[in-house]
DNA sequence: GAGCACTGC
């Protein structure tokens, strides 16, 4: 990635020396929008320099004297990258007056003026800090993303302004909201219809064509690889120079598309291996988030003269990595995506259309340096039919548990009336709060505990920072850390596309799990990481046992980070102390049920196993856990994800006792989900559950199915607001009675 | 006997 931040460096550079920015233009009518307006939207389109020159315009009109200029983004890189661009640009070093914030890397200091961080650090800051008493502006970059993080400070900045922090700071706060393409009339509205100012870019003109290789009736096949791999050859054939992006979904798609693609030219050039083939004046390169990072700086590398290069790619190329010379781009279509799904409790990993502002973006790819073009596999039908205008944000896609003890300990109570810019569904929040209640980070009055309090200070899901409390309360916390970290980070195990590679990596991990104990899939990360933290040369162990050393590089950090907030938080009189009484190969997996009781499934026919969360879902161990093949000899198991494919598996799996998990169980079942939510909205009004309704209406409308009309239609034919009312007061009855019957 | 996009604290 290092590249990538020098790629983009090169790129701005380009902008620094050519001083007609087109933002230049605007910088009055910026500077003067800011100091009239609570809140300000500037739409401007990749190029338009908003995210270097805005903060300084700021800064020199005085805007720093009150507070610090704060600017977010939603990647690390990103805000590092542009801390020194600007920093170079106001001939000053990093951490003085311009400084950045990311996780594990704090350069700022008393002066900072302009502080560029993370949406993650600025709402983790949030919390200690709830009315930003340290800033006089905040600036939300890179908004159409919708990252979880920008979409909550959305709402609490809104809000704060509604309750009148005003008040309660010295100085008005001034939020300024960039975007390229988010739809600014919504958010406009969404902060009182706001002005917004649109800054045009400096895109290069893309030719756009359908190819009409794929239509609506091919949403769900896979045709899409082969037909993007035609598009990409006649491309190669038929147009000038310039080098080609091609936008796939994923590790397996975007092997086989080479492996295609080079099959087609029918030459193989042996003196090179898998990831750099040259074939007719093609380079072809492959490009995914898991490439080890050597491997992805190649697609950096200027071709050889005469070759064309061509970049297979997964979404990264869209927002993470920029490569320059683009002038071709081969659209899919499709994505590969992580949704949640509330009714099941699952995460389903599925590939899907892409949104048509999506779409747009993947075009500009080809505009950067001279006029471009964006050939689409897919027909307008499927434009039409099949791309929504936008993305889903992730607010409604993933798991709500910790956002929502989030909002909580900002003392925001009433997580459903929150100002959402777009709602997450109601039974999506209500699962997060019986998540949050089950393990023990909220009473039955949706209160924050003292534990929530606890597990709110580690960065990691509630469950994993449960299990972690819990053995920092044994004393036992040098098994957990570790397992926590190893969890949180992102895949370790090497994934090679080549299946001899492939097969020796699988036994490698096979005789790592067996080093480990081999039940045990916890306990083999915890292995692998000690091996690594005790290696004289931890970069080859990983390169030898087939374990992604830069996994394993942030795991190690971000144990030391836990480490250290588990020493802090010890030191609090509430915290708590506990003995344990077992013997001590039993610690880890003990510590595991107390944040996972919700993760535990039972052996039922065959080699499923049903999980005991309520849904009773049928479950299967994948392949690549330790306990794959033991199924029989096993009971009990706890598990830490699941991933829905052909079957639902679970993966990272190990045996527990029933005794262990005896107590806990009921209190997956002891609480209905809207008796807590019903504390946050005591006064709710019928209109307001019609509004609710209205909107899951919406939403099945845009599924467009004949089962979700049908719905609509039968809700249509009940709707009336003494319906919603008398629905209302039925769920209060039940509520009700559902407390006489709790033993007190 | 399967096949895991991308971020962030």
């Amino acid at each position: 990635m290092e590249k990538s931040v020098r790629s983009r460096r090169r790129e701005d550079n380009e902008s620094f020396y050519n001083p007609i920015l087109p933002i230049h233009k605007w910088k009055d009518e910026l500077v003067r929008a800011a100091k009239d307006n609570s809140f300000l939207i500037v739409m401007g389109d990749t190029g338009s320099g908003k995210t270097t020159q805005l903060p300084q315009y700021l800064y020199k009109a005085g805007f720093g004297k009150n507070g610090m200029i704060g600017v977010t983004q939603p990647r690390r890189v990103a805000t590092i990258s542009v801390a020194q661009r600007v920093a170079e640009e106001m001939n000053c070093s990093l951490g003085s007056t311009v400084g950045y914030q990311v996780r594990f890397d704090d350069c700022t200091s008393e002066r900072t003026v302009i502080k560029y961080m993370t949406d993650g650090c600025l709402l983790r800051n949030t919390l200690a800090d709830p009315d930003l008493t340290k800033y006089s502006t905040i600036v939300l970059d890179e908004a159409h993303e919708r990252s979880l993080s920008t979409d909550i400070l959305f709402g609490l900045l809104k809000k704060q302004f509604q309750l009148g922090s005003r008040k309660r700071r010295k100085y008005p706060l001034t939020v300024i909201v960039m975007s390229a393409t988010l739809e600014t009339q919504k958010l406009s509205l969404f902060f009182g219809n706001c002005p917004v100012v649109t800054i045009p870019g400096k895109l290069f003109p893309i030719k756009e064509r359908f190819l009409n290789l794929i239509g609506p009736r091919d949403k769900d096949s896979t045709a899409y690889v082969t037909e993007t791999v035609k598009v990409t050859l006649q491309t190669h054939l038929n147009e000038t120079e310039g080098d080609i992006l091609v936008f796939l979904t994923g590790q397996a798609e975007i092997e086989r598309a080479c492996n295609l693609l080079f099959k087609k030219a029918e030459a193989i050039d042996y003196r090179h291996d898998l990831y750099d083939r040259s074939v007719e004046g093609l380079l072809i390169l492959p490009l995914y988030g898991s490439m080890p990072t050597d491997q992805q700086k190649r697609i950096f590398l200027a071709p050889p003269a005469g070759i064309r290069k061509c970049v297979l790619s997964t979404n990264i190329a869209a927002t993470s990595v920029t490569i320059e010379g683009i002038r071709y781009v081969v659209d899919s279509g499709f994505v590969k995506q992580l949704n949640y799904n509330p009714r099941a409790g699952l995460d389903i990993l599925e590939i899907v259309p892409i949104s048509k502002s999506e779409a747009v973006q993947r075009a500009g790819r080809a505009g950067r340096t001279a006029p471009g073009k964006c050939f689409r596999i897919y027909s307008e039908e499927f434009w039409e039919k099949c791309m929504p205008d936008h993305m889903i944000p992730d607010i409604k896609r993933t798991s709500l548990a910790s956002v929502i003890l989030t909002l909580k300990c900002l003392e925001i109570h009433d997580v459903i009336r929150f100002p959402y810019l777009d709602h997450p569904e109601e039974k999506h929040i209500l699962e997060a709060l019986k998540k949050l209640y089950q393990c023990g980070a909220i009473d039955r009055t949706g209160c924050v505990t003292k534990l929530g309090h606890f597990i709110m200070e580690f960065p990691l899901s509630p469950n994993l920072a449960c299990a972690v409390i819990k053995a920092t309360s044994f004393g036992c916390q040098e098994l957990l850390l570790p397992v926590a970290a190893m969890l949180s980070v992102e895949h370790v195990f090497i994934q090679s596309g080549e299946s001899q590679k492939q097969k020796e990596a699988g036994q490698g991990h096979e005789e790592l799990s067996q080093l480990a104990g081999g039940c045990n899939d916890f306990a083999t990360l915890l292995y692998i990481f000690e091996q690594c933290k005790t290696s004289p040369k931890p970069a080859a162990w990983c390169h030898k046992n087939g374990i992604h050393w830069r996994a394993l590089k942030s795991a190690l950090n971000v144990e030391k980070q836990l480490k250290e907030i588990a020493n802090r938080l010890k030191e609090n009189k509430d915290f708590p102390v506990e003995k344990f009484d077992g013997p001590r190969n039993e610690m880890l997996r003990h510590c595991l049920c107390a944040g996972y009781f919700s993760n535990v499934a039972r052996r039922s026919v065959g080699r499923t196993f049903r999980t005991m969360d309520g849904h009773g879902s049928i479950i299967h161990i994948h392949p690549s856990s330790a306990l794959f093949g033991k199924e029989s000899q096993l009971e009990w198991i706890l598990f830490h994800n699941v991933l829905v494919t052909s079957k639902i598996f679970v993966r990272t799996v190990c045996p527990i006792r029933y005794e262990w998990v005896k107590d806990l169980l009921p209190k997956l079942h002891d609480i209905d989900a809207y008796e807590l939510s019903n504390v946050a909205r005591e006064e709710v009004t019928a209109e307001e559950i019609l509004k609710w309704e209205s909107k899951e209406e919406t939403k099945h409308r845009n599924d467009g199915t004949e089962e979700a009309l049908n719905k609509i239609k039968k809700r249509n034919d009940d709707k009336s607001i003494s319906d919603a009312k008398a629905r209302y007061l039925q769920r209060k009855q039940q509520k009700s009675e559902m407390l006489k019957m709790e033993p007190s």
